[in-house]
DNA sequence: CCGAATTGTTTTAAGCCTAAAATGTTTCCA
DNA sequence: TGGAAACATTTTAGGCTTAAAACAATTCGG
């Protein structure tokens, strides 16, 4: 067996190591801190926006993104901003807009586009929500420093950076 | 409109303020941010197992929890590591019963519990996807250097026990 | 100007997910 | 020992979510 060889086909031109079944457990590892986080953290809201509020998270976060604005979102909009499909954002609308917290009307100028408005109902009751949940959100996050924050905040950043960028790989 | 009694209004016995309509704002786009890492990494996984192996990501999760316990695993067991409900494990099982990757029987000394395990095919399958799908995190995670993801570890690991802590607090 | 590609939305079919109630089983303790 | 409490799972009802196909409207190139 010429260890050699083995050397040999670790190595590319560039005398990186390539070809060998390289360890990512850590990466691993820390994909699944990062999804256990966020799905208690989903999970602890869900439960409280329902307690409280009688709303589901989905709802809320569309609330939230209409509330940013003003003006009102076509769906297409709303469904990169929320990154789910358009068919999901079609069935969520429907309800919100039966329950009278949102406004929908065909675009004038392009009859292919909804755009969507919180109602003056659906403003307040978000608002309503928004100022809780943010207390919500700050409690789960009590433990953490100003400084901890900064720097999740920049090595998130850089993680989504890393992320897109592999998703767009792919789909080249 | 005396300005003294605003700032006592401010302060607790012990000088710290309180009552305060206090700027959360950090929090909240750090939240954000750690749900968009979460969501688009878990679609670019989503779309990546059903293109190249045509399994679900929740199939996938709960394979991986067996591959961790040749010994089989309760119900509950399961429901607890992957964070979903009872009801939500009842149906996973029974469709990966069906295609022949789940063995399930009730247990001997405890009528009540059922326990599950991994078939050769699926322990032979899960191993393949895993092994690619091992990659596809690596890639993803990419543009962090060694140190990042120590400490990114450590933070989230604090992140994870301030939001259990919070959980904790609203339950009792 | 006309057809082809593109864009925005909805529909469809299937599966995922939750909370709460129901069912069956075991344990505990008075 | 008998019944209440605890436990494990399933069922129910409703909503969320996706991918893919279908539909409708606009834009663009020749």
């Amino acid at each position: 067996m010429p260890a050699v060889s083995d050397c040999i086909n670790m190595l590319d031109s560039e005398t990186k190591a390539v070809e060998t079944p390289e360890d990512h457990a850590e990466e691993l590892r820390l994909w699944l801190r990062l999804l256990t986080c966020t799905t208690l953290i989903e999970g602890e809201v869900r439960g409280r926006l329902r307690q409280r509020f009688d709303v589901t998270l989905p709802r809320f976060d569309l609330m939230a993104q209409l509330d940013k604005a003003p003006d009102g979102m076509t769906l297409s909009d709303v469904s990169k901003r929320m990154m789910v499909s358009n068919g999901n954002v079609t069935g969520l609308v429907e309800r919100l807009v039966d329950s009278g917290h949102l406004d929908r009307r065909t675009s004038e100028t392009d009859r292919r586009v909804q755009v969507i408005r919180l109602t003056k109902l659906g403003r307040a009751e978000f608002r309503r929500m928004a100022a809780e949940h943010e207390t919500w959100i700050a409690d789960l996050f009590a433990d953490l420093t100003p400084k901890d924050v900064r720097e999740l905040m920049r090595l998130l950043a850089k993680t989504k950076a890393s992320a897109q960028k592999s998703a767009a790989r792919r789909r080249s």
